[in-house]
Order: structure tokens, then C-alpha cells, then sequence
DNA sequence: TGCAATTTTGCAGTGACTGCACAATGGTTG
DNA sequence: CAACCATTGTGCAGTCACTGCAAAATTGCA
């Protein structure tokens, strides 16, 4: 056990033990897909290997596929926290740009996990469509949490929502376009397809 | 029996069985959805509406979805020679509009049947994602048939696939809209979103 | 009518996910 | 320290989508 005083937030006993449970779910569900391919990989095994029950795997993540992206509560509130935080002058599509450019490269600690997580997301088609959007209360969050930062009345026009699905599927097409052994670096088709809403589509 | 000698098509009584459960496996879909709400509807249910074993719903369709949207094989490949059949010049955009439009709307035979199927659409957030997308064979197919249209190498470019996904994520966007009541009708919208991407996104 | 190909079906199984009730544990108060 | 309450973990039983397999039933054809 480390003798480290935990570095952030709330310290009791059980919030730790919460934190750490998720993390090594999260990991635990990394590390198994990685060795051995999405579809092949049980929540049960999962929880094993975490150390918890079946049953409790479903007291963290809703999902086999948000175990494996980390998906969390917390995570919708932060991002439309940022989408709201961002300079009343930018335009919309520069946040999103930032705002999801930061769901893929997440600082979170570790480099090793980054790295495994990157890796399993472009080799895993399943995965694709739910890690940016898909679940729709993501889509309605970061929808609202714009329409709010503009100004303007939620739901009177489509035009945020076209926003926000747009970039969403952008993402998303770079990723499928590497999963397919397309041309380039992931960033930086990312730069290049908001360029290209950004000019315009023809 | 009806003594109707099939509108179209190869006659074999085999084809013409095999395209009457399919149909028959739709409607009962669409009307138990439509009836009780997709949840509350199992595969078994609809099976057994529609006449035949839980087992060989899945010889039709390959999900529960696909049975309530009516998704065929062969639907993929309609779109496709759609796409490349378009003229030349015209913009990507503007034909994946019309193709895309074509699906929400599809000249099917019965008005009623369309009605319904409109109706269950913008009732059921579950089916929003599958409609248009979300199964990257689709979204694969299209953009490959774009790229063979407008005479790149495939995957050379990100170009293409953004063009498509920014495509079906307005679609789906404006049917999310509907579903949270916003403003406006569905088709108005489609045009408006359309619009928005063809001219920039800010 | 009889044979071969296709389709239907039953069966048994896997695995994600859920509700429920009870046990374990952490935090708190006297 | 002990008693108490709120959270959290766990086992159990169940539902349901979906799959492979092998045995019927059906159709097309000679």
C-alpha cells in the first residue's frame, strides 16, 4: 500500500476505496481487452480481476464498453463544465474541438494507460461509436451546456445540436478512418476535419 | 392466400415466402413497438406475431432493431448504388442529402406503414443512433461508394468519411431534436442543418 | 415420385444486465 | 469503546438478446 496521502478531493476511507475500486476495474478491463480482444473479454472476468464481485462491477459502470473507456458520471458534468468555461467569444466549434480533443487524450495520470487505451480504441470497431457520444445524454448535455454558454433558448433551433453532432461524428470518422488502416496521424486528421466543417463541406 | 402474382422480382414460391416473413416480421415489430414501446417488446413477441419461431427471427434480422427499422442487406447496397449513381458534378453533400433523405422517408408501398415508422422513430431515443449510422458497415459503405464516385484512392484522405459522418450525425441530430421538442418540423430542419454545414461551422 | 438444396425449428447455451434482500463496512454519536 | 446509521458489497434468481448445432419440414427439380 502506498503511504501516498492521496493527492486530491475527499479523504475518507471509503471515497478511497471507491476511487481505487473504479480504477481497477478500469484497468482491470484495459488490461484484458488488450491481451485478448474485446468480444472475448466477461464482465465477470473483469470483476475478477479487480478482486470484486459480478454483481458489484455493475455498481461502477453501467456498461462493459464504459468500463473499458472509463466512462463515468463525473466525466459528462466535467466536460460540459469546460464547454461553459470557455471565452464567450469563441466559436462554438473551437470548444467542442478542445473540449473533445481532451475526452481522447486525457491527462489522467498515467502514460502507460493512455497508451493502452489509444491503442485499444482504434484497433476495436466496437468501441468506436461509444466512446465520444452514441449515448445520448452526452449528445444533450454538451448540446445544452453550448446553447446556454450562447445564449440563446434550448431546443428553439437545431443549430447547436447540428454543431455538436457534427464535430461528435467527425471524431469519430477519424477514428473509424485509422481502424481502417487510413493515411496519417490521429491528431492530426482531427485538426484537418474541423478545418474542413469549419470551411464548409461541399 | 391472395392470387396477386407478386409485383416484381424473381417468383419462386421460396422468394416470395422468404419476402413475406420479412415483412410480416417488420410489421408485427412496428406495431408491438408502436403499441407497447420498444422495451417493453421482446424478439419472441415479435416472432410470434409474426408467425414464426424465435429462432428464425434471427435469420431475418440480426437485431431487435434492425427488425423495428426494417434494415435489410440489401438496403445497404441500395444506398450505395444510389450514391454512385448521382451525377458527376454534383457536390458529395448534396447527394448523400437526397440518399439520406430517401431512408427517412422511403417510398415503401404503404402510407400507413411509413406513418408508423416515422412515428416510432421520434418516440424511441433508443433507436435515434441505430437509424443512420452507428453501424460502421454503413457508414463504411457509403463513404467508400463516395470515394469511388468522386475517383480518389480510398482512405488516402480523411476527407470523404468526415464528409459522411458530419452528414448522418446532422440527421440524427435533427431527429434527437424532435425527440426533445425542439422547434420545427423534421424535414424543414434537415434542410436547415444541410444548410449550416454546406456554409461553415462557426 | 424421389432426391437435393434450402429453410424452419427446437434445444441448449452464453453473457450482459437488473432487482432484491442480506451481509459487511465506514463514519458518527454518546 | 459501544451502539447506531448510512453506504457499499455480494449472492441469488431471473430476463432477454443472440448463437451454434442438428434434426425436421418444405421447396425446386428431374
Amino acid at each position: 500500500m502506498p503511504t501516498q496521502p492521496a493527492s486530491d478531493d475527499t479523504c475518507g476511507l471509503r471515497e478511497r476505496k471507491k476511487r481505487e475500486t473504479r480504477r481497477a476495474l478500469h484497468h482491470a478491463a484495459l488490461d484484458l481487452v488488450d491481451a485478448l480482444g474485446y468480444a472475448a473479454v466477461t464482465t465477470e472476468a473483469i470483476a475478477e480481476r479487480a478482486g470484486v464481485s459480478a454483481r458489484t462491477f455493475f455498481n461502477y459502470f453501467g456498461s462493459k464498453e464504459s468500463a473499458v473507456l472509463g466512462v463515468t458520471g463525473d466525466q459528462l458534468a466535467e466536460t460540459t463544465a469546460a464547454i461553459e468555461a470557455r471565452p464567450e467569444g469563441e466559436p462554438p466549434l473551437a470548444s467542442l474541438r478542445l473540449v473533445l480533443g481532451e475526452l481522447l487524450a486525457p491527462a489522467s495520470a498515467d502514460r502507460d494507460l493512455r497508451a493502452k487505451r489509444r491503442r485499444i480504441l482504434l484497433a476495436e470497431p466496437a468501441l468506436a461509436p461509444a466512446l465520444v457520444g452514441n449515448n445520448i445524454r452526452f449528445e444533450n448535455a454538451v448540446t445544452e451546456a453550448l446553447e446556454r454558454r450562447l445564449g440563446v433558448r434550448p431546443g428553439s433551433s437545431v443549430e447547436a445540436r447540428v454543431t455538436v453532432a457534427a464535430a461528435i461524428g467527425a471524431v469519430r470518422a477519424c477514428i473509424e478512418h485509422q481502424q481502417n488502416g487510413g493515411s496519417g496521424r490521429l491528431e492530426r486528421n482531427i485538426e484537418l476535419a474541423f478545418e474542413q466543417l469549419a470551411a464548409g463541406l461541399r
